[in-house]
Formats: C-alpha cells, sequence, structure tokens
DNA sequence: CTTGGGCGTTCCACTCTGTGAAACCACGTT
DNA sequence: AACGTGGTTTCACAGAGTGGAACGCCCAAG
C-alpha cells in the first residue's frame, strides 16, 4: 500500500479492483453482477467501469456470453514490466544452464515490498518437473527465495519485518520470528536459504541472492524439485547455485570484496 | 474501440492512459510531468492517478527519482490473460516441436479485433534467430500471420475490413485491396500465407490458421526466419507448419469435413 | 555559495462527473 | 406464457475529481 498520504482517486481504485479480480486464479471470465458483488458496487458502475477499460483495450467483452475477459493490452502491461526488469536478461542464461546441469527448476525472483514474485522459470526436459506460479507474489518468510531475500536486506529492514504478524502459507512455513532470526543468521553464513514445503507442500528449494553494484540484493535465484526427490541432489545443488548468483552479482556491478 | 455507445468513465480513461504510456517500448519509468504533457493532462491529475495506480500495485515509485515504472499487477494481468488463452497451452508442444525440426522461429498469434498479436514463441538454438514482440497489435493485412487470419475470416469480416483505409507497416506491406484480395483467395486455396518484409523488414514467414469446433480461425501458427536463409527453407516448411496446425485444430474440435 | 529553474506534491474553491436506484430489455427455464 | 436473472440504460443529485497556484526540494549554473 501507498506509505504517503497522497489524495487518490476513488473511482481510479474501484476501477484497478475489477482489473485485479481478472488476475484472480479461475477467473477467466466475468459478468457484471458478479462482480458488482465481490466488490459491493452497483452493477451500473460497474458497467461503465469495464466500457471504461474495454476502450482501452484492457478488457473484452464475448459477445455470445456478455461476459467480460482481459483483453491484450493486459498482455501489453504484463510484458512491459518483464521488459523493465533487467535482471532477468542478465540472469536467463544462467538460470537455463543451472536447470541443464542440475535437472531441476530454476527460478528468479525480484522483491516488491514486503513480498517477492517469480519473474521466470526454467523447467528441465524431464516428466516429473516444480512449476511456479509467475507474478504471484509471496511474503518474505515463506520459503527459500523468499529467506534469500529477507536474509540479506537492510538490519532496520528485517527488523521491521520480523515484528509484523507472520503469517501461515503451509503448516511447515516458520512464522516464530525467534526461530526465523536464527535461521536468517544461518543462512547469512552459508550464504543460501533452504526450504522444505514452507511455500508449496511437497516441494524443495535451495536459493540464493543475486546482489547489485549497491551490495543490495537485487533478486534471488533458486533451485527446486518435489522434496523427496530433491533432498539427495543439495549437495551437488549448492556449489552450482553459489556459483550461478556469484557471476550474476558480477555482472551486476557487485564487488564482494568491497 | 467498443462499438457500442456504452457510457464510460472519463477519470478511468485517463487512467488507462497513463498505464497504456508504460506499456510503450522504451519508457521503464516516467516523471509526472513527462506524463502530464503525453496526455495534456494536469500534474494534479496525473499525480492523483499514479498515487491511486500504486495503492493497488499497478505503478510503484522509485524512491531516489521520484520516477514512476510498472508495479508487479501489471504482470499479474499480463499472466492472467495468457492463462486464459487455451490455444497457448494446446499449441505449445507443436511450436517447439515445428521450432526444432525447422531451425527457425514458431509463433502463435491471436486475433483482437481488426488486429492479432504473438502470444508465444519458441525460438530455435543457433546463433541467428528471429525474435517477435509479444503483445504488440499488427494489423490484420500486415505479414503472414496477419493475412492467415484475414484470408479465413468470415466473408462479410473480410469485406469490412478490407473497405478501410489500409496503412503501411513496411515498404512491402500491400495496401491495395483489389491486390490484397486477389492474394487472400490464393492463401486460401493452397492453405498458408507467406510475407516478404510486409511485416518487419529482413525477415519471411509461413503462417497457417488453427480452426475451433466452430470452423473460424481461433489462432495462427507461423514459422519466421531472416528472408535470406529462410526462402530457401519454405518448401521443406510448409508440410511441417500444415501438419502442426492440423493438428492444433483437431484438438480444437475442429472437424474438417463438416 | 547563491540564485534560478524545474519537478513533484499539496491545497482549495468550484463544477460537472460519477453515482445508484429503478426501469427496461433479452434470454433461458419452468 | 410467465417468471427470474443478468446486462444495459436513464436521470436527478451530491460529492468527487478538477486544475491553477503555491510550496518544497533538488540540482545545475554562474
Amino acid at each position: 500500500m501507498v506509505e504517503s498520504t497522497s489524495q487518490t482517486i476513488a473511482t481510479v481504485e474501484r476501477a484497478a479492483d475489477v482489473l485485479l479480480l481478472f488476475a484472480k486464479p479461475n477467473n477467466p471470465h466475468l459478468g457484471v453482477t458478479d462482480i458488482a458483488e465481490q466488490l459491493t458496487l452497483s452493477k451500473a458502475a460497474v458497467h461503465r467501469i469495464l466500457a471504461s477499460l474495454r476502450s482501452r483495450g484492457f478488457i473484452e467483452l464475448i459477445e455470445e456470453s456478455r461476459r467480460y475477459q482481459l483483453g491484450a493490452a493486459s498482455l501489453s502491461l504484463g510484458v512491459a514490466y518483464l521488459a523493465r526488469i533487467d535482471v532477468r536478461q542478465i540472469a536467463l542464461a544462467e538460470l537455463q544452464q543451472l536447470s541443464l546441469v542440475s535437472k531441476e527448476t530454476a527460478t528468479l525472483s525480484i522483491r516488491t515490498g514486503d513480498e517477492r514474485i517469480y519473474v521466470d522459470q526454467i523447467r528441465p526436459e524431464r516428466e516429473i518437473v516444480m512449476s511456479v506460479p509467475i507474478g504471484v507474489p509471496f511474503p518474505l518468510h515463506a520459503g527459500g527465495s523468499s529467506k534469500a531475500f529477507l536474509a540479506f536486506l537492510a538490519p532496520d529492514e528485517q527488523v521491521r519485518y520480523l515484528a509484523k504478524q507472520m503469517v501461515s502459507v503451509t503448516d511447515k512455513t516458520i512464522i516464530d520470528a525467534g526461530k526465523l532470526r536464527e535461521e536468517l543468521a544461518e543462512i547469512r553464513q552459508r550464504g543460501f536459504a533452504s526450504s522444505f514445503g514452507e511455500r508449496q507442500a511437497g516441494a524443495a528449494s535451495l536459493a540464493a541472492p543475486v546482489f547489485d553494484h549497491t551490495g543490495s540484493p537485487a533478486a534471488v535465484i533458486s533451485l527446486s524439485g518435489p522434496a523427496d526427490r530433491f533432498k539427495d541432489e543439495i549437495d551437488d545443488c549448492v556449489p552450482l547455485l553459489l556459483a550461478a548468483t556469484a557471476r550474476v552479482s558480477r555482472r551486476l556491478g557487485y564487488n564482494p570484496n568491497a
């Protein structure tokens, strides 16, 4: 949420809420009444908002059913968002190599506020692979990639985060601030985080931060797989992961000796 | 644009226009005054719109420079848009196979109004490859994928389209309605379209429609490459392309004998 | 170091836009 | 044929959104 108290426009926030409904899983198309009910708006208001978003290509009308769905402008925004994330281009070859050699799924996450999202994933060619949801936010305490961010944030930011009420994502998610603080110290010492079912039941992962020229974590790279299989691969994967993140960090201007 | 005369909300359209500015190429971040000038709005209005979009995650503020950039909600929309396009999942394996065998770039386009956009591409592993811009709209008369759509639209829709004033995309784009009509007839006869620099100078492509259960073109699959190289590969690529589109059409419920 | 320019942010009087209840229309179901 | 539901449109009204102006901050030029 906006930290400042800048004046906002309620009508624009309503329209954004309508768009975000379509971004939720399993909502490929929605009707006017449905949207009105979910957002507690009048049907007239929803209809006008949809007509406005249609005029700019964010929403399309399905003529046959008179229901609405996301339009091509939504894709343009998503593509433009990814295009502005420089670290994606820099990291792509490393993700491909990591996935190829480890035969597991390699991912790249970036931070947005107190959450992080996957912005890329490379899956190996094998029958059973992990697949992560691109664009879905996860809190900074749930899972390997999240903890790899949190451990290397500035100390005051970690203190602020740990003071929050943390919520479980699975029954393995660590939400006790004391336990988490200890684990973050271990992560900083080792240089990487691991997770067994903290973000996704049945999955295991390794994750390490990529630093930028200021020494801040710009992104996180992870390897993950089904827990039963991945647990035997961790020892081999750790050096591969750390080597990859070191190379990407260097390309972002990070000087580890500074 | 909206065909109907539904009442829209000017404030929502303004906000959408602001978002679309960020979706334009080479606009990773923008300032308030810049946006105000480009859209002929007051700085106060732009500021309120940005604050509203920030509150929902569509826009982020870069603290250091006080400039704005797209936020993670933009990615969510883009991902949700792609997720609702069923034909992408169905066609993916075929695109991969096409690219592997032909060693050229395979793409999938869908139609949106009188334009079409690439929603997927698979590039071959070689040094020089074609790369297409995902999410960017192109008119239905410019390039192989566009013509493959136009040729198989309902006759009344083709007449309506050809009555429009058509604009060149390159100096090879066909904009004479008579010539285009003839070519569309040839495309229907052959089952595929080709293009030499009509959408992108120096590029050549082959494209064929994928039909759905109603017999309408649901998508178009293409192969493309640098013109100098691709021109010698066309004869080998045509049967590969047609076989792939036939398989995808069948999976969409198309019965060619109906 | 001082000054000026430009940009982002906030304020406030004002107007016109966006509102929602209600009506209407279309379609599907009984 | 009647009814229920959902989408679309209408209109009187109230307050939300407006933009010009002012303010604060930062940076560049002299």
